[in-house]
DNA sequence: AAATAATGTGAGCACCGCTCTCTATTTGCT
DNA sequence: AGCAAATAGAGAGCGGTGCTCACATTATTT
């Protein structure tokens, strides 16, 4: 007693006729090697399916109920499945929201790359305005999973490589609109106070991302990164309650800001 | 059959000593009027100073573990209490994490006000490093309680105006300073593109905060609050990994950065 | 001294993540 | 074709959680 399973009868059902079928299929079995369920879809098949599911049904949670939401009895259940069943796919609940994280990395890189590109590619400022709006509006649509990202951090920083390279794409996208127009236009604006930048930041990794922007504007770029992350974040998070009524106003003179402490000016009737 | 009080004999042995106690302090009774505990408290003190030990066992869940980590029942157990016990304190989970909010929220206060008093009134300069440190300082020896102010918000957003009052002392001093330099010294930096900002900030607000100091500047205003944070909130939940490797030079770097940004000057020998 | 409020107890409910053993089915190899 | 191994799921159970409720005891008010 005090499960669930013994009497919630409904996965039970859902799981007999599972069941039937397969036996069904049993009695028809004809070709050899590669077996066929009712779906006609090959074991490897169902598990990506069945994968896909899960994270259908823990994003929707995700979205419903915040991080804290997503409950893997609550999944097993949603799907006809018995609790334990869960952990053929994921190991733990961690496993779980890690995948997520990096779909929610890879979602929203993917966003700001087309928006990116759907800009002409030598209207750097097009393209700047371009992709901070689309950061902004998927932070906006996807509020549970951009605090996934941005929030505080919860699966206590495993960050298996993968999450790593997912997240980098957005960081790249903005990298290459500044280095592109470094390239052509380079900025007349004096840079920061230029100390040696030697051990306090990473410079190789600067060089990597910013080719073509001389090194004394990478304080500068991260700080135009930093300023853009948190006004997203301080406005989904409610800090800006009491100081800005219309956050689309004022994120556009925000990233008209960052553009100009950038170095650049603005172009174009845009 | 499955709880843990049951079985868990430690907590029923300081219960129990406790019942011995006030049994003998029963015999005891000669004064009518107010009666005294054991330790010669009123009922009133015992209770602040129960809610006091909650609270402190609470903390240390908190900064063990993070905010997911606070367990009522590990609560109660370490204070030799019965798990339910704890509701005559608070009324839910939410409840204690919502007052350990406030705590924390006027423990930055009171820091950041400690640190803007110490520097020379009229050493502007002076008064934005030593707040701008302090607060970092404070994100860094309390990450938990940061993470739970300007981390993803769980307690999704009662926030019981007791909450905003705590959360504006920063606010407050940062304000201060701002218009303290103003009204000596104006800023000869231009402003950003003076757009209307009737209907976009809530320049009521802004004007509270910041008195002596023309609206053109609430948006830098604005801007460099949040980069304050973004900086902080950055660095603590690990997204500067790879970009920055110095945290306190790449910090201070900032700070100057947003005071030229603010349209101020270095001035002194600091 | 009696009535009332405050504090703690103990049992229990409905959840949760996770483990383990057992069974049925599909797959891969000879 | 047949067999061994891998896979997916079932079902029971463990220890934990927040929270509720009826009850007893103690302290304060009237």
């Amino acid at each position: 007693m005090g499960d669930s399973e013994v009497s919630d009868g409904s996965g039970e059902g859902v799981n007999r006729s599972a069941e039937r079928n397969s036996r069904v299929l049993a009695s028809q079995r004809s070709t050899p090697g590669v077996q066929r369920s009712r779906t006609g879809a090959s074991r490897a098949q169902l598990r990506t399916r069945q994968i896909e599911e899960i994270k259908r049904v823990a994003r929707t949670q995700l979205a419903e109920r915040g991080a804290s939401g997503i409950s893997l009895r609550e999944i097993t259940r949603e799907l006809g499945l018995v609790s334990s069943a869960i952990y053929r796919y994921y190991d733990s609940r961690d496993a779980l929201v890690t995948a997520l994280i990096i779909d929610a990395y890879n979602d929203l890189g993917l966003s700001v790359e087309v928006a990116d590109g759907s800009a002409s590619v030598h209207d750097y400022w097009a393209r700047w305005q371009a992709t901070c709006r689309s950061l902004r509006a998927w932070s906006r649509t996807h509020p549970a999973e951009y605090a996934l990202l941005y929030g505080t951090p919860l699966v206590d920083y495993k960050a298996p490589g993968e999450t790593i390279s997912a997240a980098a794409r957005v960081v790249r996208v903005i990298g290459r609109i500044l280095s592109d127009a470094h390239r052509e236009r380079a900025s007349d604006l004096g840079p920061l106070p230029d100390e040696q930048l030697n051990g306090w930041l990473d410079v190789d990794n600067f060089a990597e991302v910013l080719p073509e922007v001389p090194s004394t504007y990478y304080l500068k770029a991260l700080m135009a990164w930093t300023q853009l992350y948190g006004f997203i974040s301080f406005e989904l998070f409610g800090h800006y309650r009491g100081s800005v009524i219309d956050g689309d106003r004022a994120f556009e003179q925000v990233i008209t800001g960052l553009w100009i402490f950038l170095g650049f000016e603005i172009s174009g009737e845009s």
